[in-house]
Formats: structure tokens, C-alpha cells, sequence
DNA sequence: TTTGGATAGTGTAAAATTGACACAAAGCTA
DNA sequence: TAGCTTTGTGTCAATTTTACACTATCCAAA
């Protein structure tokens, strides 16, 4: 649903826009969310492209990430990490993209350096819908991704690469997952955004030693094979696990 | 000495500007390199602070990073990477850092967005020198800085800890030393970063055993002590091992 | 009710890596 | 030449990593 910007009463800066990087996970692989600019901007270039608008004057890049987030999905409370600044002065030179950016208000002919954030939501919590004022977006998988429009899929790239890092040094891939997750989804979690294969038994020895996880006396239901135990994360156990000055999971 | 900005002709843009954390190595500890302000500033905040500079409308970020880098010290091709951009609206709040941002012609009611980034610099190759046009630069030990104006504490801070990630995974540290080192110094400068001790012996073995250095049949001259053999950085070697998908130095 | 299909869950042994630790060698200076 | 300072080196125990295969459990279809 669409949501006004709240507690901003200040001018847009035609210069800073943030972009999301929105990160999805369906039990199966990493996935992202993107808007479709819809046939008109298609002719010269992508349809798709990352959600993302130009900053309030009065808004930190953190607050602006988490509107542009809120406004797509009416999340709030997400973990949000910054990817970096882009700033080539030719990053909106198609044509396409410019017509595209004048229409929500931007000026075309402005240099426009774009904060870049990724997003890691847990995919249930949000489902697309198209509606004729919201935005139309959907997930893509991430690996079926070969362009997008601006320098988006540049930075995509570098948002993987950030998410690669960070999973290594600490364990934030929960925040892909439902509360109740089995260890073969953060199984294929893991290799989905490391884009390696683990060893299925090395990597259960691993996460169970750490001693992060809380096993539910509760199976999986309904699925047409031996049913998985759900296990949850525990914060209070990673908080202990951290205070020892570990940041390293060796992956 | 001062440079002119070369083939840049359009405008400064009043709203994005970079700062860099250039980092040098005295054989003992990490130090960075910094703008001295002056008594003017100092009434009402820190006298020093990271050099930088708002960016002109045409230039990539990383061209406006090597700029100032380049004005301040006459550097170029330097290892550079980018830290993240700052945007607090109140980030320029104190009075007298916006006097002081007046008499360098930003606008100081204009919301100011930085870019970091941070330079590793051969310490030799750059002496800080007083004159009458160059700003007053001076290098200081990272762990004598307690404070710098505007956020740039913070800044400081940030680059710091992704320089440390970022030697986990990657040799930069030669980008700190003169090109022929002791292992001592090697040694010293890892700790530095990393900012915990390392014991001396099994710190050799791993470093010796990437296999990325070429011993020199050379010892350092004029030392009050055995003198240490002296070691170069092998490139060739570098890009072999990491052929193989290495990633990660295991600090 | 039985069978087949699918995924869950488990252990071990060899190899590699890490961590802890102490002393002789080499050059300079006084 | 005696003393100071830093270099350079090896081993052993503990831990971690890697490679690898079969049984158990549930559902569905016959």
C-alpha cells in the first residue's frame, strides 16, 4: 500500500536518492525485490528496477532507506545495512531512465548520487500485489538477474558481495528466514549466498556448536518426506556468543 | 603543494562532498593524515579533521577522492576504497565548523552528504611540510585521536574497522610499507590493524606460507641489532593464490 | 497395506591448522 | 669484549577441517 511520508515537511534534495537492495529468500534461493517501470520505460532499456527515491533535507540516509522501504511494503523494523554511495555522472544517461525520473519529479538534468542499502526480509512477511497506485513490484531471483535499469544491477553486485562478507562474520541470513526454520533451509541459505556448496553434515556440526540455535520440540507438517525439527534463533545465546569478541564464522 | 583541479570546468555541487582517512605506517603504528584548521576553528570545536572537499558535478566519487588526496599530498595511484556515505542532517551542526565551511565556499545552510573513503599511503612517501598556501597537514598515531570536527570521529571509526575486515581477505597492508620490509615490520603493522598482539612466530609461518613475499638477499644496514633480512610484496604471486578462490588470511 | 520416492539425520578417520612456548645468533655501542 | 637489542627458528598438543554413505521417517500412489 502506499504510504505518505511521515513527519517530513521539508524539500526533497534533487541531488541524494537512496536505493534498496531488498533481499527475499524462498526456502529455495536468494531473492530480490524489484519494481517494474512498466512498458513505457522499457522501449530504450530494463523494465526493472531497485525501489528507490530522492532523500528528505531533514532525513538521515538511514531513516531514508527504511521510508523507501516502508513505503514499498509497509515494513518497518528490518535489518538494513549500508552498501555504499554511486556516483557516476553518467549513471542516468539513457534517455529512457531520464524520461523516467522526471516523471516522479526529479530533475532530469540534476547529478544524482544514490546511497545504496540491502534489506533482509523474511519473504512471508511481505507478498506483491499489484493494485493500480501501488508500485508494481515482485521478487526475482537473484541468479536470474542480467540487467536492470540505471547502474542497478552494478549495484546488486556489490550488495551480494556485502551480504557474502557480512554472513561470514555474523549471522544475520536469520533475518531471511520464518521463526521456525529447519536446518536444511539455513542450510540452503548459506550455500545460496555464498554461491558454493557446503558439506550437509559439516555445515550442521558447525551452526550446532555455536550454540545459537533453540531446537522446538516440533516437526515439520505435511511435506512428502521424513519431516525436519524446526529450530529458532536465539538472540540471548548470540549476544553471550559475541561478548567473547567472536566474529568469525568460518564459512 | 597545492594542485588546481585538472579538467574539471563545471560546478561544485553544494551538497556532496568526500572525505578521506589516509592512513600512513611509521614502522610502529597506524597513523592518519590530518587537516589542522587552525586557532579560528578551534573556539568551539576540534582543530582537526580529515581532509576533503565538496565534489564537482562531473567527476566520479572516486576521481573527487584521488582530487583531494592528490591536492593534499601530491599522491596518485593510490589504494582506495570506499568507506560509506555520512548524512546526518545535523552532521555540520556546531557553529563553528559552518564558519569554517563558509570561508572554503560551501553553502552552509545546504545539507551536506559525505562520501568516505580511506587511502593506504606509504608513509616515505609523503612529509608533511608547513607552508603558506598548503593546508597544514600533519600525520598522528590512530590511537592518540580522541576527537575531530564534524562527524569525522565517527568517520575515522568506520575506516578503521573496514580496513581491518577488509586485511582478512586481502594483502593491503604492503600498501602501507616502503617496498622492501622486515617481517618484523609486517608483523607490527598486522598488529596494528588489527589492534590485538600477535605471536611472532606463528605470524611468520602464515605469512610465510601464502608464499606471496620474495626475500631479497638483503639486511637492513645501521640497526643497533641483528639486522633483519629484508622481504619484497610479490605481486605475481598474489594473483596466483587468489586464482585459486582464496579469500580469507585466517586472522 | 505395501512400496517407492524424497529428504532428514547421523559418525569417523585422516589431514591441516592453530596456539603456546624459549633460546641461540648477529649486529651495534660503550 | 661485554652487554644490549632484536632476529629467526621448531615442536607438540589441541582443535578444526574435510571427505564420505547409509538408515530413518514421512507421504503418496498403487
Amino acid at each position: 500500500m502506499q504510504h505518505k511520508p511521515k513527519n517530513f515537511n521539508s524539500e526533497l534534495n534533487p541531488n541524494v536518492s537512496v536505493d534498496c537492495v531488498i533481499f527475499g529468500f524462498d526456502l529455495e534461493q536468494l531473492t530480490v525485490l524489484l519494481i517494474d517501470r512498466g512498458e513505457i520505460s522499457s522501449a530504450f532499456g530494463p523494465r526493472l528496477a531497485l525501489p528507490g527515491n530522492l532523500i528528505y533535507d531533514n532525513e538521515n540516509l538511514d531513516m531514508a532507506a527504511n521510508r523507501v522501504l516502508d513505503e514499498l511494503t509497509g515494513l518497518n523494523n528490518i535489518y538494513l545495512e549500508q552498501v555504499g554511495a554511486f556516483g557516476d555522472p553518467d549513471r542516468i544517461l539513457k534517455e529512457s531512465d531520464r524520461e523516467w525520473l522526471k516523471s516522479i519529479r526529479a530533475e532530469p538534468e540534476a547529478r544524482v548520487i544514490t546511497v545504496a542499502y540491502y534489506t533482509l526480509v523474511p519473504m512471508s512477511h511481505y507478498k506483491p500485489q499489484a493494485s493500480s497506485f501501488a508500485k508494481n513490484a515482485d521478487w526475482v531471483p537473484v541468479n536470474q538477474i542480467t540487467e536492470l535499469a540505471f547502474d542497478h544491477y552494478e549495484i546488486l553486485q556489490a550488495a551480494k558481495d556485502k551480504l557474502k562478507q557480512k554472513i561470514k562474520i555474523q549471522p544475520i541470513g536469520f533475518n531471511l528466514l520464518p521463526q521456525k526454520f529447519t536446518l536444511s533451509q539455513l542450510h540452503r541459505l548459506y550455500e545460496s549466498i555464498l554461491d558454493k556448496p557446503l558439506d550437509k553434515r559439516n555445515f550442521r556440526r558447525k551452526i550446532q556448536k555455536l550454540n545459537i540455535l533453540s531446537s522446538l520440540r516440533e516437526k515439520q507438517r505435511g511435506v512428502p518426506h521424513k519431516p525436519s525439527l524446526l529450530y529458532e534463533f536465539n538472540e540471548e545465546k548470540y549476544q553471550e556468543l559475541t561478548q567473547t569478541g567472536f566474529d568469525n564464522f568460518g564459512f
